[in-house]
DNA sequence: GTTAGTGTTCTAGTTATATAGTACACTAAT
DNA sequence: ATTAGTGTACTATATAACTAGAACACTAAC
């Protein structure tokens, strides 16, 4: 259960970043319920609190949306789920070329890096 | 000057990351000497303590060294600069492909994505 | 209308970070 | 020897972020 979280950022981030992707990559399905904040508390061993930071999180970015008295629900609507996908495909990419680029490797060298490290983890 | 800093990381560990990728990219070349603890602090506007902590870090990692009395050098060791390189360079592209597949996108997307931004990023 | 389950809010405490100020240690030049 | 310039170390303080704990508010089911 309850995997570790990292020291250097907040857990409340950490978690909605987690829940968040599996939301994207369809594990958790548009309009599922999500735990409870006292549920997800115990699991994964952290304070309410920082759980309902965290929902909080995911209400105020339009992917979940929180009932008071039912639950949190991931967001029936599926075009919000695919442009938000796109928004942190694009951003994660822009992030990741700008600091390649930062440490002066060029277009070039970045995609063959990308393509060498890939094909490195598909043979092991 | 002085670029600003973000507020949710230290700013012992931006400054840091800068330096770090100026001397990556050719920019501090090896041997050379970086601006004194207090120069720096005045440059950036931070304290000189922090900037301390800075050039600790730099230290402890392998690429500045400093001399007490005399100020703090660029590795003159291009090993050091060139397995560095490769190491962040790894360790970018690794962590960048973590959160590209945990978000469910596989190889060939994720090879795709990157060439159609880079080419965006070349007509603008 | 009572109860169990849910999200929400509030107050306080802990910790990390940054800053401030001062003093020390060493080097090179004069 | 003195001086100016450098890194280093220490203590104390302020502030913001995070977490903890408890209480409140709402909903659905019985």
């Amino acid at each position: 259960m309850s995997q570790e979280f990292e020291s250097n950022t907040p857990i409340y981030m950490q978690l909605a970043d987690r829940i968040n992707r599996r939301i994207l990559r369809g594990e958790l399905q548009p309009g599922e319920k999500l735990p409870s904040v006292r549920e997800t508390s115990v699991q994964s061993n952290v304070n309410p609190n920082t759980v309902q930071r965290t929902y909080q999180i995911l209400e105020q970015s339009g992917i979940a949306e929180s009932r008071r008295g039912q639950g949190t629900f991931v967001t029936e609507d599926p075009a919000i789920l695919q442009s938000m996908r796109e928004r942190l495909k694009r951003e994660e990419i822009a992030s990741f070329v700008r600091v390649m680029k930062d440490m002066g490797y060029e277009a070039q060298e970045i995609q063959h890096g990308i393509q060498e490290f890939l094909e490195e983890e598909n043979e092991s």
